[in-house]
DNA sequence: CTTGTTTTTGAATACGTATGCAAAATTTAT
DNA sequence: ATAAATTTTGCATACGTATTCAAAAACAAG
């Protein structure tokens, strides 16, 4: 293996000082022009390539983001992924990947996180609690909750509007002539399936509907499928189920149409997310779409903004997301 | 925001040297018992954390396997990621990730993984040409393969044996009594759809089968939907269809029952993958698995014995996956 | 207790870069 | 041409850690 090609040899083959290989490739370093040239030419030679490492025990700038993701194989996260890393790239920063088993995130996640003096953290669907909050922040690392919040408004979080989403999909099944509604949920523990609940609730309870059947189906396909036949078996008249993410939705529809209901003629399902296989013909999902794009643009501005000191306090937008139908609701009126 | 903590703060409070410090975080240095339990009480009570970038600067070693990926929205790469993550993050790694937006791994991307002096490389789903190899190796970086390899046998690589699959796949096409095969194939310059293609035809040959209608699907949903579009247009007695991966069996399963096909009674339709989804009850498609985990497992065992200078030239291992019958190919006999 | 051996520990250094500071070089004004 | 102002550049240093080397400490044998 050839050995490491560093600024010194690129200034020695240059005939310059090592310093000013460092400015030939900053941006707003003093070098004169001529200089810069002779430089970049030296470091092609070689193939020189700036040593990141070095530069951020110096800087104290890793520009490295680190994302923690849970449940990978749901449609909505892999396209959660890739439009953080998009957005995160082209702001030149490098993404730390960190797929966590458990539902909260682990202290040895957190340790690995600090020690490689990420500059911020995206948590999408695991869980944090205050303590692993504070001593993220203790040790310099913006924190940001994608979808999630905790109470204690120590970072950032941008979600999506919930309970009015919620609501929403509530009212919109009672226009459509639904009369007996069902609720699958997500864990008990998320924030998400929490608001998305209360909300659907509350707009149930304003029209007279004090409760419903619901089950849990875990955020998960198999546990839509279990879920909706759970809720079959004893609430055989319901008209409309309303999934509280798309994946448990298609195992819903996978589960009601194994068992011969028709969708949507014999019973509507919702879902909630609006990944891109809603949209494939076996499913047509009706659903409530989440503005991923905002919320990203939001979640990586308030990031930045964290990281380059230009934030006050930590900030908790809420974005409205919207209906898309498609053909697993029937309109009943 | 505090002062950061380094191990010179926590060596004053245990009364000891930094070298000490040092020493009591490593597995194999000399440390007397009584001395590495005052340092780590010390560092416990400060909030110490050993810095990987100052680590990585002084022994060269990162910790950072990079993981190149394209399709995430494939559902067939958010599962190699998760069983790569777990393999890797359980040898210490962290995992930097890079979604190539291109068909081919770009010189900015092969820029960053050096600067960040990665110790590996894993490529899924983008090209990677020759001189980009090089240029990785030269800088002392370990690069894997997965599911495709390049011609020059620089880099090892462990694939599924996409050619015998092929075979089989046609053999068993032809067994169950089909007559009137076709094929979606995935881009035409990715060494997957083409050995698969490969394989396929192979069998079909030794049968006298000289050619079958085929369309490229481009390994997306809506190319395999609009390849099966496509293909019935002009060929409308064809009984069997083989997509060289899943999502596109999915894409064309979607076109064929909406245009009023029956799977499999009008037409069988065969996969390629084994995603999670293969087993959702609206396709329960009949496909072949790709041995992922053993799969992971040798790229994982590969990279670390390059990484540890185990290895003296690279490897290229097939590994063998086999066939998923579920319900979407009908036994014509 | 003394001598020889082994283990532990701290000082010094290097890793590759960015930057402060001041000297050198260049540019501008008279 | 000279002086003043500005820009460029190199030297020295620091960032936080791991490790070499040698001194100090501890241990074992006689």
């Amino acid at each position: 293996m050839n050995k490491k090609v560093t600024a010194m040899d690129v200034a020695r083959l240059a005939g310059v000082s090592q310093s000013s290989v460092s400015r030939a490739f900053s941006k707003n370093a003093s070098i004169s022009i001529k200089k810069r040239k002779l430089i970049l030419d030296a470091a092609e030679k070689l193939g020189y390539q700036p040593n990141a490492i070095a530069r951020g025990l110096i800087t104290n700038q890793s520009r490295i983001i680190g994302i923690v993701m849970r449940d990978v194989q749901n449609p909505f996260y892999p396209e959660v992924l890739e439009k953080f890393y998009s957005r995160l790239s082209g702001e030149g920063y490098q993404i730390m990947f960190i797929n966590s088993q458990n539902d909260e995130i682990q202290e040895h996640e957190v340790s690995q996180l600090i020690e490689y003096s990420v500059e911020g953290v995206i948590i999408t669907d695991a869980l944090l609690t205050s303590a692993a909050v504070q001593k993220l922040n203790r040790n310099g690392i913006s924190v940001v909750l994608f979808n999630r919040y905790i109470s204690d408004s120590m970072s950032n979080a941008v979600i999506c509007n919930n309970f009015s989403a919620g609501q929403k999909i509530g009212q919109y099944l009672l226009d459509t002539g639904h009369l007996q509604l069902g609720f699958i949920s997500g864990p008990a523990n998320t924030s998400t399936s929490l608001d998305r609940s209360r909300g659907f609730m509350d707009t149930l309870q304003k029209q007279g509907i004090e409760s419903i059947p619901m089950e849990d189906g875990g955020f998960t396909y198999q546990g839509g499928f279990a879920a909706a036949k759970k809720l079959m078996k004893h609430h055989e008249k319901m008209d409309a189920l309303f999934c509280a993410n798309d994946i448990m939705a298609f195992g819903a529809i996978d589960y009601l149409t194994t068992a011969g209901y028709r969708i949507p003629e014999d019973i509507s399902v919702i879902g909630f997310d609006n990944v891109t296989m809603a949209d494939w013909s076996s499913y047509a999902l009706t659903t409530w779409k989440q503005p991923v794009d905002e919320m990203i643009q939001q979640a990586v501005k308030l990031m930045l903004d964290d990281i380059s000191g230009q934030q006050e306090k930590p900030e908790m937008n809420f974005v409205d997301g919207c209906l898309i139908e498609r053909a697993s609701v029937k309109d009943r009126r």
